[in-house]
DNA sequence: ACATTGACCTGGGAGC
DNA sequence: TGCTCCCAGGTCAATG
């Protein structure tokens, strides 16, 4: 569900938020959600301790304290929202928070998550630091960081992939954080096929790629991030990013560039949004 | 090592 | 209205 812009803006909410912070209660509600949740691994990570930076590893956000981290992941479906309120209004909240600022306010962290694909989890100092926790350390590189270099990884890594490159792009080993809309988008605007190989974008391509793929996420976080169905940001607010979509859920619409109509495909169980006659 | 598929869940929309 | 079927921003284990 949300991909890289998404969680960027959640992180950003909820640094904003709990920066400073103390974790001074946690109410799990569900345990059973994707992975069983660990409740005394998390309550020993976090609870008296002071939030001392909340950073964001591809699509996993964490929440660190002096012990370790409290690592999120929303799945398709989650949402991570700071509330005033303790109250459980939401249906499918499984674990709410409960931080005290500098100020001495109360704020509740509510993690609800319907599909329950989302993860919630300790990570230990070390595991943190040095993102070597099972779920951090095979990620690939953050695209945002990489800037104008990444479109040589990108290359190297897919001198031997004969897979598509749509499904490249959403490799989680070779490049985090572009999911199925944003590997769409960013091949419309660098307009190459999603059906091509890996291996045979050339170089030219794959700088044109790299360049699109970092401007399409820049542009998703500005506005706010891509809301299509779940996604809200930690105010519980969608984003506006949906109305600049070239290409996803658009299949039958003209393209933006050429005025033919866009088409669907389906790649790795996933749909593949894209121009045939302006992507080549 | 790499590619593909199915499994994990609930909710919403389309079609009948 | 109500039913069934299909689809959905992601990962990961299992299989070839």
């Amino acid at each position: 569900m949300p991909e890289l812009p998404e969680v960027e803006q959640l992180v950003v909410g909820v640094r904003a938020a709990a920066s400073g912070a103390t974790f001074v209660d946690v109410t799990f509600f569900r345990e059973d959600i994707r992975e069983p949740l660990d409740k005394r691994g998390i309550s020993d990570v976090i609870l008296d301790q002071k939030i001392t930076q909340v950073t964001r590893r591809g699509k996993y956000m964490l929440i660190h304290t002096k012990r370790g981290a409290l690592g999120i992941h929303l799945g398709m479906s989650g949402r991570f929202i700071v509330d005033d309120c303790s109250r459980v209004s939401r249906l499918h909240t499984h674990v709410v928070f409960s931080i005290q600022q500098k100020t001495g306010e109360l704020k509740y962290l509510h993690f609800v998550d319907p599909r329950r694909f989302g993860r919630v989890f300790p990570a230990t100092k070390h595991e943190a630091e040095s993102l070597s926790h099972t779920y951090l350390k095979n990620l690939g590189v953050e695209p945002l960081e990489l800037g104008s270099n990444l479109w040589k990884h990108l290359f190297d890594q897919s001198r031997k992939r004969s897979t598509a490159i749509k499904t490249f792009l959403m490799d989680s080993s070779v490049l985090v954080g572009v999911g199925n809309i944003y590997a769409s988008e960013s091949l419309w605007r660098a307009k190459i096929s999603p059906l091509r190989l890996a291996k045979d974008i050339d170089a030219s391509e794959m700088k044109r790629l790299a360049k699109e793929i970092i401007k399409t996420l820049s542009e998703a976080i500005a506005a706010g991030g891509t809301t299509f169905r779940d996604y809200r940001n930690s105010d519980d607010k969608p984003g506006s990013n949906q109305d600049k979509l070239a290409v996803y859920e658009r299949d039958t619409k003209p393209c933006k560039r050429c005025k033919a109509p866009i088409e669907k495909a389906v790649q790795a169980g996933r749909s593949t949004y894209f121009c045939a006659f302006c992507q080549n």
